[in-house]
DNA sequence: AAGCTAAGTTAGTTATACCTAACCTGAGGG
DNA sequence: CCCTCAGGTTAGGTATAACTAACTTAGCTT
């Protein structure tokens, strides 16, 4: 368990930060006030202080990522000169806060999209909405100057880039490695971009 | 929820059925003798005339995926010539097993993958290491004879592959669409091969 | 020094999950 | 025609999670 520099912190991102541990290490399941409490050397009351229910630390964990990354993405548009360019300047950013977030916010995407609570529902689901939209009108573009394939869908291909580094965090849990999610950026968003075959 | 054709089915099989509906549809929380028991129209309690404990069910549901997709592996490697048509079987293969079982074990071997429960994490290491071996096989016989990348970690290479297919479940399940989970095989196994972009 | 408050504590309440025990019933075999 | 037993039922035991109420305490303000 990723505990350094913990001391430093306020209670209240203390439990964020094991809260998100503790989804993408052990799973929503032993996501509980008591686990996280127990790792803290509180008790699970001790938790209703700070939150008002254990809903409430899982949107604030949703809500950084969600923010980030928007913000992230907008730049990259911005930024990035040539379609490739924005592509990967896109990609690098959300890595950058997919390893400052340990990779919670993916798992959660999958585990709570299932959901009955509206709430995280819609949440999630807007965010992978407009994510994805920022990335076609990307990939829109690139065809138009020829740089990518036109037979392929564009949304399509946004949720390739999604479900990518999604794959990344399912590999990373699989493996229980410690470390970063994505070792080697480069050769990840080489694959995205031209696969495996040599041709 | 897809229930065509469950009357003929003994209890025990539609028990199978509606439970992996459910981890797929619902997620493992909803994963309940009395969410499965109601769906058939019977009580909780008889869902343990049938299996032991819930564990059993999932461990059943495993076991059929697994040895499917491990069968089917080595078939393609038989029957195909080059490493892109083993390749290209596997993918395909594994396809097939992936729609017939609604995508359950993807999101089983994510969900359980950080169980603390040794029998779990076992069986779906076990699986995940020899599937990754046989395909780091093929990438590595595709490195000597110049087809594939030699850059390429074949390991690397091959979660690429086992990723993919754990994204499009991801995909699916997000979209919250019936119908097949990969829709256009021919345009996924072309992206991981060549990319998305035109060169 | 008095008192307020944030952040702990203990000890519950309520809900739900898994699973068991004991009972019931209807179809098929002797 | 009765017996067996698979596959149901109801009722309940046990564990655990979320959350609450009431109390404590240390530190800060006035």
């Amino acid at each position: 368990m990723v505990t350094e520099n913990l001391e430093k912190l306020s209670t209240k991102e203390k439990i964020i930060k094991i809260g998100a541990e503790i989804i993408v290490k052990e799973g929503l399941r032993k996501f509980t006030a008591k686990n996280i409490a127990d790792k803290l050397g509180i008790t699970d009351a001790a938790i209703f202080k700070h939150f008002k229910s254990m809903d409430d630390i899982i949107l604030e964990i949703i809500d950084k990522y969600v923010s980030k990354c928007s913000q992230s993405a907008i730049e990259a548009v911005e930024k990035g000169h040539t379609v490739k360019e924005k592509l990967e300047l896109l990609l690098r950013a959300h890595i950058d806060v997919l390893e400052e977030t340990r990779g919670a916010v993916p798992v959660l995407c999958f585990e709570l999209s299932r959901s009955e609570d509206v709430k995280f529902k819609s949440i999630l689901s807007n965010f992978v909405e407009s994510y994805k939209e920022k990335i076609s009108r990307i990939i829109r573009e690139g065809q138009m100057e020829g740089s990518i394939k036109e037979d392929l869908d564009p949304e399509d291909v946004a949720m390739f880039f999604i479900g990518s580094i999604q794959a990344k965090v399912f590999a990373y849990v699989i493996s229980g490695k410690e470390g970063r999610i994505i070792e080697d950026p480069d050769q990840f968003i080489s694959i995205i971009f031209y696969g495996i075959m040599k041709r």
